[in-house]
DNA sequence: GCCAACGTTGGC
DNA sequence: GCCAACGTTGGC
């Protein structure tokens, strides 16, 4: 069962709204790459909950994913932060996953402690520059991460 | 708040 | 198809 990493910023949208929420569309996301890699995502497949653009940077949780891709209708709500004047309505160019909650961790897993790690040293979270949202984690990384949760 | 690095756009 | 300019991301 393939894992992967999303990023959100927590004063957006954290790890404790989709706790109490229990389930949330991800929308708003408006990079091809990380939209090809939310088209991969399965029912069930799992996902570390980073928290990007805040004071705790790093993994705070667990969540899953419950809806497969479809298309992200905030492109084209003009009053949306994310509205895309150039998506065809015929052909939406985003889309969205919906995700549900897993766990939330007692405390973030810092990045600073990821990228001090060689065993982590693939990931494109850690590699200088990296801003795509949206990424695979391998089944090796998932665990080995996972034997790192606060 | 700063700024390096990135992805996208558009002129040529 | 190149590449400079721009707007954005996101750590620090």
């Amino acid at each position: 069962m393939p894992h992967w990493l999303m990023k959100t910023e927590p004063d957006l949208f954290s790890i404790r709204d989709l706790f109490r929420q229990k389930t949330s569309p991800w929308d708003g996301v408006r990079n091809y790459q990380a939209r090809n890699f939310m088209d991969q995502m399965r029912l069930g497949d799992t996902v570390f909950i980073y928290h990007s653009s805040c004071k705790d940077v790093g993994i705070a949780g667990i969540g899953e994913v419950v809806r497969e891709s479809y298309p992200d209708v905030s492109q084209f709500d003009e009053k949306s932060p994310y509205f895309d004047a150039k998506s065809d309505p015929a052909k939406p160019r985003w889309r969205r996953v919906d995700i549900g909650f897993v766990e939330a961790w007692p405390a973030v897993l810092p990045l600073a402690r990821l990228k001090s790690d060689p065993a982590l040293s693939d990931m494109a979270l850690v590699q200088k520059g990296s801003r795509l949202s949206v990424m695979p984690v391998t089944e090796q990384q998932w665990h080995y991460i996972l034997g790192l949760k606060p």
